[in-house]
DNA sequence: CACACATCTTGACAGCGTCAAAATAAGACT
DNA sequence: AGTCTTATTTTGACGCTGTCAAGATGTGTG
């Protein structure tokens, strides 16, 4: 069906366009991320974008796939490690979170930010990426009930909610520049599974 | 020095540019509020607010001051209550955080969102309210730790930053839409006060 | 070889924040 | 009083943004 590269007239505007619109995004946010830019830097007119994403929109949510994808597979990372008690991948979890977003911050503040989500403005495509990742946070979490790290007494759902919660609310305390800032992120994070764990 | 009110042209144009922009920003959030928009509703020109603020962000940040004042008085309120345990306070200011936020989706994202706060844009008269705020965070987290609320094994600020991070988390979730939704609300809170509190 | 289609460009429009310069009205001073 | 200074508001303009409509250009298929 499709080419794989260097046909047409620009070869594969489509991820020239989107590896072009990460480095931006990760250099200015989302806010200096404009389409004219993006195109000029592509080497492209302006109106070319819009034959391969419909709107600015639909760019930025096809970027958070990506991101999802990327972040997905660094927590099956963490998860296949060997010797290591529940606690320690429990704690290395959270860590990693943090971290990804402290080192990421753009692209955590458009996965997980207002702009795609607010006005249910996210692409199908992009939903059926990122819903079962906030689906596996709940059977994880099931899990650690399970194994005894967290309290069986309360609601599954409910202590997902919490938790990520927990870890959203510092990942963007930390990327907003508001009340902590990096060289708190371990001590938050070992106090938070102190928090959440038992024994 | 300063006519008290009904002076000069408009009368008194700061005030009434705050009134409408609060009302635009309750309606259509920071996104939708554009200061053309602004001061056609309030029947001067464009340029007009220039004249009572700098900038778009001035008159932002003069917003958030009054968000802060009116949160502040909330939860002093709360605290000022009889005839309930500690941990009935804490619940209820944990709920009264997550139900602010819930009823002003676009002031909570004002106040605590990465508009201001991202590139040090806060002005200084916004500073001068809202660090105070978050220090008094870290006052109360200290007294709930010498009530035995809190564990006091844990350093106090980071005590502060994670619980604080779970509020806001929360918060975050519930006014972008995402994972959460407000028929929530009580349940996770009262799961979160679990986690966080003893006895 | 021609036709259809995907792709890209040029032109245009409305909206935005903001600056400069001109117009207007109020208060202060002699 | 009247003049001057100063605060306030307006008009005009600039560059930026996202996006639509129409035209130009190249590619693959019949």
């Amino acid at each position: 069906m499709t080419a794989n590269k260097s046909s047409y007239h620009h070869g594969d505007l489509r991820s020239s366009l989107l590896e072009a619109a990460k480095a931006m995004l990760s250099e200015s946010g989302i806010e200096g991320l404009s389409l004219r830019k993006l195109a000029d830097r592509v080497g492209v007119s302006r109106t070319a974008p819009y034959h391969h994403f419909k709107d600015k929109n639909e760019l930025l949510c096809a970027i958070a796939e990506e991101g999802f994808e990327h972040w997905h597979n660094n927590a099956e990372q963490i998860f296949s490690q060997n010797g290591l008690t529940t606690k320690q991948k429990y704690h290395q979890f959270f860590q990693g979170y943090i971290g990804y977003a402290a080192e990421n911050p753009e692209m955590y503040d458009l996965m997980f930010g207002r702009t795609i989500w607010k006005q249910n403005s996210a692409t199908n495509d992009l939903r059926d990426i990122a819903y079962p990742s906030f689906q596996r946070q709940v059977e994880m979490t099931k899990k650690w009930q399970e194994q005894g790290l967290m309290p069986v007494e309360e609601d599954t759902l409910r202590l997902a909610q919490v938790t990520w919660g927990t870890m959203h609310g510092i990942a963007r305390l930390l990327i907003d520049g508001i009340y902590a800032d990096r060289s708190h992120i371990d001590e938050m994070c070992t106090c938070a599974v102190n928090l959440f764990t038992r024994e």
